[in-house]
DNA sequence: GTACCTTTACAG
DNA sequence: CTGTAAAGGTAC
């Protein structure tokens, strides 16, 4: 339990060494920072950083996004130059916040402290930004937590209705991390029903000491807002034999879920807003909420 | 040092 | 206007 990798090893230049406390410009920070595609000048700038540097087997993972949404600034560099031309121009740099929109690959693969490590290297984004996405989306479940999150209300806000924990393997689980120790980690989501994840290809991808484990969906049965990109690739898979498929995931989920706290939590996989929500719900309880 | 929370500022 | 990445501040 105790995870303190210290990212800057492996790491590139991920950390936030960057950004951060450096200024308030992220641009600045480097060329080939991790903010390189963030916004910058989309102009010099072709995106098709996006993956580069990339193991072979991240490839596949995050090889996609032709572009999708996370063109940080590949479509209208007009907006956010504008803004910051305008700044510079009068404004003595009050603060170049530039949103970094992710593409759904790069969310896709967010996780914990060593993994976000290694993600934001191969995603070409920063353990920061990484680690903020984590914090935000905690934040963001909270909060619809407290909106009294629309849920099953009219039933429409959650495609699939948010499942309980139970559920959530059962039904839920699109895709895990396994540790090599046996530890492993799962994310899950809806539609993903324990045949159809039989079905699924099984690609696993070396991940440092734990396996990225991706598993290949239907594109139909994939609603989630997150599962739109190209994830054909990036598709999941699992570590565990195909044969023993919620079964593995009760198990390590109970484990980890037992004695792991939010973050670690969150370092599961989340593919969607709604996992995410389940994960900082009831992960910490892990009881089957049927009062 | 990190996570949590609040606020800011941008993108759609 | 909403959603969300990110900065700032605070607490452990």
């Amino acid at each position: 339990m105790s995870m303190d990798p210290a990212y800057p090893q492996s790491l590139p230049c991920s950390e936030a060494s960057n950004c951060k406390e450096s200024s308030l410009t992220p641009v600045t920070c480097g060329p080939e920072e991790n903010y390189p595609s963030l916004q910058m000048s989309s102009a010099e700038m072709p995106h098709t950083e996006t993956v580069s540097p990339l193991p072979s087997s991240m490839d596949l993972l995050i090889q996609d996004s032709p572009d999708s949404s996370t063109s940080p600034k590949g479509k209208k560099p007009t907006s956010a130059e504008k803004s910051t031309a305008k700044k510079e121009d009068k404004v003595p740099v009050k603060k170049q916040k530039t949103r970094t929109v992710f593409s759904s690959t790069q969310l896709y693969k967010y996780l914990s402290l060593q993994q976000m490590q290694e993600l934001s290297a191969i995603l070409n984004l920063s353990y920061k930004q990484v680690k903020t996405w984590f914090q935000n989306q905690r934040m963001k479940s909270k909060r619809r937590q407290k909106d009294n999150w629309p849920k099953n209300s009219s039933g429409v806000t959650q495609k699939a209705s948010a499942p309980t924990y139970p559920t959530l393997y059962s039904s839920y689980h699109q895709g895990c991390l396994v540790n090599t120790t046996g530890n492993l980690s799962m994310w899950s989501n809806q539609t993903c029903s324990n045949s159809a994840w039989s079905n699924q290809t099984q690609n696993v991808h070396s991940w440092s000491n734990h396996s990225w484990c991706t598993q290949s969906w239907n594109n139909q049965a994939w609603n989630s807002p997150f599962s739109n990109c190209g994830e054909e690739s990036l598709q999941s898979c699992m570590q565990f034999q195909p044969n023993s498929p919620a079964s593995d995931l009760e198990v390590a989920l109970e484990t980890a879920g037992e004695s792991h706290n939010v973050i670690q939590q969150t370092t599961r996989y989340f593919s969607t807003p709604q996992a995410i929500d389940l994960f900082l719900n009831d992960s910490t309880n892990m009881q089957p909420e049927d009062t």
